[in-house]
RNA sequence: GGGAGCGUAGCCCAACUGGAAGAGGCGCCGGCCUCAGAUGCCGGAGGUUGCCGGUUCGACUCCGGCCGCUCCUACCA
């Protein structure tokens, strides 16, 4: 193909020459502007994780849309991007393949930078970060120690899983079955005294706040308020009987105080002092020592069998002292949450009947349905608590009543008589933000024996990573360093020990967004720059990250004010959050050579299907076992990047596949049939353009009088102009490509010549060109130069709809007969209602239905439908 | 176990949030173009809206119960 050839378009010269063009205009690189308003659109930054995958790149073509179109709608954007670079994979990938994390970690940031580029999204890259760069954990680490001076942080004891054998800690992720996923011993749960952000005595706070985030998905909100887990109940004590000393009471949270009356056991958590102080008894610390190989995370927790031991002890309840109850530890029962032990009621609480079944326990009614109840057999009875019931066993409560008013009644009840209190509780726990690991952000503090911890000061920030540490070590490799830790106390200089932990990496992710707005500055933020950009008008990114990140970069934006680094409207710092759908794909194992428990993962392009339909390895041939379809991530390595397509078709033709088809909330399972398609319609729009543009009227030519044919193009051009508004605003792109190839397919059907068509015709391409820009923007601005503009799109405004010309006047309505349609008529589009209803009724169709019977009643939906009911 | 979501043609999805089941794309079939293929153009078929029940003049849409899949579950990010 000849340079001067225009009958193709060509992606792989367009790309480049416009990619320069902008970069020379330095469009993108944002810059104050007090005489435009501001617009701050932000993607989830990725982890530098290796390649860039399809999931990443879908998740930065939503944000490109919105940034190219907010900008041509007169906006000054910031749309910046960095590297959420600290992390569990870099140490991994240290120890497997003797690279420093830190070599690794930027190693991949090249190369996925190297990804992103030729994408051509509107991102200004002068302002890009890496989280493990000391210029940013420098900063991280002032924030700290800010929110150490403000109350924000404090230290206790929390429980890690740890491994015996490799002598370290182990992420939840790490611990498989119960046992270290590198050694294969059995995990225990260890006590390890821990940094903590306080972020429960904000639980209130940021519950309430919920309500003000209009611009955010409900279901985030309603996940973030089940998260905090507000619950009002009743603490009160049992008197404990054959208890070791100091053990007189037994303390218990209950949200069901109404069901005292149907106890039949008391539970304690295997982590609960009492448990530990019975540990005396074999037996007693063999069956805690087995919980506690259950390893940390609820999920674990919570899926193993419930499983009880019966310690002898008995408590006493409340409301009769001659009823006592057997005291159990069960490893269901959570430390963290209210005091670390219940009451159990079976009958209303299935995991308390599973148990009671178990053990033999009694089943006590307390309530029934208010109508027709019956005794509870296999199953609990948990009614709404906003539902009456009949109680059988209630207290100071009428018979028939709420669980809502029964459980005031109680809490009244037991305030009353000094036996006990009403609290409200949260499930919030504190973040512990302590990580035994090397490739994080030192904790700037040192431990002294005399002084006990004290802040690193200030002027000797930052505290960097030592580099030369031993990751294959038994132990923590920053606690294994010969000199790293031994400094002189600051406060006495006095011999001291830094702190060797670092921070979880959600600590680098919870302030990002601020420090964009001033990446290079020597403080965490300044004041100037916060106050003009923040907050961030549009935050995009994954469902997964509904809870934590969310959560905890609201802390964050809260605690950043508190401490002077961000203004008072920054406290909610994300204004609209959209949640884009996961790219799923199906993953590919075969047996480890080594060890047939486990599983070596394959990637998508090392797999076949072999003659018969099965799976195998593409250079072996051997058999592989496909698994569930789920969210493209490295360690599964049902990954694919973006590269084939680029190279083949073009970074346009990868995005509007992207946008394509698929609503961007929802999942996809990613497949490439569709590439040609996405490659043929850049090139149908091409040769559109050449056919017409030796035809078409200058640019800027007045619109002549126009006739039906003319006027019935531009209708649809001027309509597919507030259709892509709406979409866009609405984050349909899927929406908003189907009605591009709506307004391409007319054009394709236009020949004609007349001045009228000629008009109509230029009109289309360029609202053709100005809506794709967003979405495929090398393509719009070629097409826009080829027909005669010289300013460039990514300068050009927005186009207003001509809304007189938009509107249909004749509309046609479904006529229906009893909710079948049985016809149809047109009428104009502002007919009154009865003039709809006698032109419905004179249709032939309708009246033959009727079959002489008078209508009974005529529902007419104006725009949309008339039913006649019979 | 708990929390959240999803399910429409062979496939990806629309259906203005209760108003004609079909906008758009992929694939498939037929025709045209071509020496042939690719590209391209024109046309077409395809349905128990996961299942059962309820509300309604009218249900893909709302309610209840199942089934299947995905995400989160505090040390993966």
């Amino acid at each position: 193909m000849s340079a001067s050839d225009t009958s193709r378009y060509d992606a792989q010269a367009a790309e480049p020459k416009w990619q320069k063009i902008w970069d020379d205009l330095g469009v993108f690189e944002a810059r104050r502007d007090e005489s435009k308003p501001k617009y701050y659109v932000l993607e989830m930054f990725p982890y530098p994780s290796g390649r860039i995958h399809i999931g990443h790149v879908r998740n930065y073509v939503m944000g490109d849309v919105i940034a190219r179109y907010k900008m041509a709608r007169g906006f000054n954007v910031l749309h910046p991007m960095g590297w959420d670079a600290f992390g569990l994979p870099a140490e991994n990938a240290a120890i497997e393949k003797g690279i420093h994390p830190g070599d690794w970690t930027y190693e991949n940031i090249r190369v996925m930078k190297g990804q992103l580029r030729p994408m051509g999204l509107s991102l200004d890259w002068s302002r890009e970060l890496a989280t493990c760069d000391p210029e940013y954990y420098a900063q991280q680490q002032a924030l700290f120690l800010d929110m150490l001076e403000a109350g924000y942080v404090t230290r206790k004891s929390s429980v890690v899983n740890w491994d015996p054998v490799e002598n370290t800690v182990l992420a939840n992720e790490q611990v498989i079955d119960g046992k270290g996923w590198r050694s294969g011993a059995p995990v225990e749960r260890r006590e390890l005294t821990q940094w903590f952000f306080k972020i429960s005595d904000m639980a209130e706070e940021l519950l309430d706040a919920i309500d003000g985030l209009e611009k955010w998905p409900d279901k985030v909100r309603l996940m973030q308020r089940n998260w905090i887990g507000k619950s009002r109940g009743l603490q009160f004590p049992f008197k404990l009987i054959g208890a070791p000393e100091g053990f007189g009471e037994l303390e218990v949270y209950t949200t069901r105080p109404d069901t005292l009356l149907g106890a039949s056991f008391g539970a304690i958590s295997p982590d609960h002092p009492l448990a530990k102080a019975l540990e005396t008894n074999p037996e007693v610390r063999a069956f805690n020592e087995e919980c506690r190989r259950l390893g940390t995370s609820e999920e674990a927790i919570e899926k193993a069998e419930k499983k009880g031991f019966d310690t002898g002890v008995r408590m006493v309840h409340p409301m009769d002292p001659d009823w006592t109850l057997p005291v159990y530890i069960a490893n269901f029962i959570l430390m963290d949450y209210g005091t670390g032990a219940i009451f159990g009621c079976p009958a209303h609480d299935q995991r308390d009947l599973d148990f009671a079944r178990k053990y033999g326990l009694p089943v006590i009614d307390t309530f029934v349905a208010a109508e027709g109840g019956e005794p509870v057999g296999d199953e609990a009875y948990t009614p709404p608590k906003t539902e009456k019931v009949r109680y059988v066993k209630g207290f100071d409560v009428p018979e028939i009543a709420t669980g809502e008013e029964a459980i005031d009644a109680a809490i009244a009840y037991f305030e009353q008589r000094g036996l006990g209190q009403g609290v409200t509780k949260y499930r919030l726990r504190d973040w512990g933000m302590s990580r035994q690991r090397y490739w994080g952000c030192p904790i700037p503090i040192i431990h002294c024996d005399r002084c006990g911890p004290v802040p690193v000061p200030k002027e000797e920030l930052p505290v960097v990573l030592p580099r030369d540490v031993d990751l294959g070590a038994k132990g923590n490799p920053i606690a294994l360093h010969p000199t790293w830790s031994k400094v002189d106390c600051p406060k006495c200089g006095a011999a001291a020990r830094r702190e060797t932990d670092t921070m979880d990496t959600f600590v680098d992710s919870s302030w990002y967004f601020a420090r964009y707005t001033a990446p290079r500055a020597k403080t965490p933020t300044v004041p100037e720059e916060a106050d003009y950009w923040m907050n961030v008008d549009q935050y995009i990114g994954g469902i997964e990250h509904a809870i934590l990140h969310l959560l905890y970069s609201r802390f964050f934006a809260r605690a950043m004010q508190g401490t002077g680094h961000l203004p008072e409207k920054a406290k909610e710092p994300f204004n609209a959050l959209f949640t884009q759908g996961m790219v799923v794909h199906e993953t590919y194992s075969t047996p480890h050579p080594d060890d047939p428990e486990r599983e070596v993962w394959h990637f998508p392009e090392e797999v076949t299907r072999g003659e018969d339909g099965s799976v195998v390895l593409r250079d072996s041939g051997r058999p592989v076992t496909v698994g569930p379809v789920i969210k493209m991530s490295k360690s599964k390595k049902n990954v694919v990047d973006p590269d084939d397509i680029v190279a083949s078709f073009g970074a346009d033709t990868a995005r509007w596949l992207m946008l394509s088809d698929s609503p961007p909330e929802r999942d996809v399972e990613w497949t490439t049939a569709g590439v040609e398609g996405a490659a043929r319609l850049l090139q149908r729009v091409w040769r559109i353009l050449e056919t017409a543009l030796p035809v078409l009227p200058a640019p800027g030519t007045p619109a002549p009088a126009c006739g039906d044919e003319a006027t019935a193009l531009r209708r649809l051009a001027h309509k597919t102009i507030q259709n892509v508004t709406r979409d866009i605003e609405g984050f349909a792109f899927n929406k908003a490509v189907a009605h591009i190839y709506e307004l391409v397919n007319a054009l394709a059907k236009s020949s004609s010549e007349a001045p009228d068509m000629a008009f109509a015709r230029r009109e289309a391409l360029e609202i053709v060109a100005q809506m794709a820009n967003p979405m495929i923007p090398h393509f719009a601005e070629e097409m826009w130069e080829r027909l005669g503009h010289e300013t460039p799109l990514v300068q050009t405004a927005w186009p207003e709809a001509d809304l007189a010309l938009a509107q249909d006047d004749v509309i046609v309505l479904p006529i229906q007969v009893n909710g079948k349609k049985r016809g149809e008529i047109s009428v104009p589009k502002d007919a009154s209602n009865e003039d709809v209803e006698e032109r419905a009724l004179a249709q032939e169709s309708v009246i033959r239905f009727l079959e002489g019977k008078a209508p009974r009643k005529v529902i007419v939906v104006p725009g949309r439908i008339v039913n006649v009911v019979v």
